[in-house]
DNA sequence: CTGAATCCCCAACGATACTG
DNA sequence: CAGTATCGTTGGGGATTCAG
């Protein structure tokens, strides 16, 4: 089985889950590097500022017009969130008015990278997935 | 630059985001195959379920005991999610008592395939990340 | 064993106001 | 412009109970 560049196997996956599970379940410590990357994957607006920085370094207040329906607040925290992983660069010039730029760092070029083909995964198996719905809504009905 | 199997330059991010965004901050229709699945990605007990699933098929009970800290409600509407999405197939087998076995689609397979790449180039770049704490850490401690 | 239904809480988020 | 501080709401998820 192949999937654009990435080849899946049962006993890849077999490998690579080798001891993975007790780095996403691992509750005790919060030194989980999968769960920390997997989670800011999940956030809504983590990843649309990552995809909007891997364009080109952007200030905050263009950020925040750019992203549709963001709050300041959470703009704010998104941005803490991703410079303190180290995937944004946080660059302040001392100008009045102030101005701050954010740019991706190499990692975080990395990252969006990934995301980007998960993103073309969910695309591709658009039509499947919205089948699998029908077919589960169906399969409710009958109940 | 290049990752694994995965190249990563800016005009392949370029190409590959064109129209992403409007994907992603699609709003108005729940539509959107690319938010749903890095939710789904971003969701502890889905992954979790997914990376069991992906050694071998499992009954809701054997699930439970495997992934520990999941409530029988949420371990429920996980896999209708997972399910609902073609990710994981339900087959109910008609026996006193009642016995469910839950198992990975090939759709649900191909995830597995992405998410471990994924798992992988947080556990690559643990210490990376780790870096960043400790710097983003000490530049605060100077304010 | 495999669920569905109910209650309940708290953390996350939005809105708002204020500051350098 | 680029934030911080505070408050109010809400819905996601845990615990528990009931059902087939």
């Amino acid at each position: 089985m192949s999937f654009g560049n990435i080849k899946v196997t049962t006993s890849l996956i077999e490998s690579i889950n080798k001891g993975i599970d007790q780095w996403l379940a691992d509750d005790e410590s919060d030194a989980c590097p999968v769960r920390d990357i997997l989670t800011r994957v999940g956030d809504k607006w983590s990843v649309l500022v990552l995809m909007r920085l891997g364009r080109q370094p952007e200030r905050f207040r263009s950020l925040m017009r750019a992203i549709d329906g963001i709050s300041q607040r959470m703009l704010t925290s998104t941005l803490r969130g991703l410079e303190y992983d180290g995937l944004v660069h946080r660059q302040v010039f001392d100008t009045r008015p102030p101005s701050v730029e954010y740019s991706l760092t190499d990692m975080g070029l990395s990252l969006v990278g990934h995301i980007s083909v998960l993103a073309n995964w969910a695309i591709e198996h658009r039509s499947q997935i919205e089948d699998a719905h029908c077919a589960y809504n169906s399969s409710q009905a009958d109940d």
